[in-house]
DNA sequence: TTGACATGCAACCATTTGGATGCATAATTG
DNA sequence: CAATTATGCATCCAAATGGTTGCATGTCAA
């Protein structure tokens, strides 16, 4: 799960997820012209999600097509951020409780 | 957003985030016991959670009282990830479809 | 079969990151 | 007041990161 966090941790690699989103199965010179990067950059950038499984691809000749996969997203969402919103209104109060306490004193 | 991504790409600052999930409102020190770090880098990992508003922090003396923000993962979670859950049946079957076209090629 | 096209691989570089160490400051306590 | 405690600040360091350039490889098309 650690690869996921870190991979999604670059504003390059979410467009490249969200440039995913909008038109699946993408080659990487079409995904290019959408970064202001070479090629060499946004294949590192690819790997690391792929390495992640955010992204999985498939060869078509000499063209290597982008997928999203939705799934590794999905498990952060569930897993991991389910585990704070499920204490969100709690956080909430302890901090204005605290705020509050703060002014008094 | 890009603040609170890169902050949550480190295994020890969902750390932080998890002890004071736990028990919310703990000063450095207490929040130390459970690192094998020193205090100075700790410091260092709070300070951009705290950048990144995921933890606020309140001065009672000479303690820094730690507290959890639930905000900004609830941000991301609605409107980040919120994206990609709704697409992501689509993606799953696309992904399908290009993993079996592969096949029959 | 030759040339163009899509991608990969490797080396290199500057900056950021995660951590340590040493010293400074402010608050509490005996 | 002196000693202890809780934290901050600055510097240094190694490793990771994000990017570039140059060259290599495999595929398609004339």
């Amino acid at each position: 799960m650690d690869n996921v966090f870190k991979a999604l941790a670059d504003a390059s690699r979410r467009r490249l997820l969200d440039l995913l989103r909008a038109d699946n199965g993408q080659t990487l010179g079409r995904l290019c012209e959408h970064l202001d990067m070479t090629r060499q950059a946004a294949t590192k950038h690819l790997k690391l999600l792929e390495e992640a499984n955010l992204v999985v691809t498939i060869w078509r000749g000499r063209e290597k097509l982008h997928y999203l996969n939705p799934v590794p997203i999905h498990e952060i969402a569930d897993r991991w951020i389910g585990q704070f919103e499920r204490h969100r209104l709690r956080a909430l109060d302890d901090l204005k409780k605290a705020l509050e306490e703060e002014n008094d004193v």
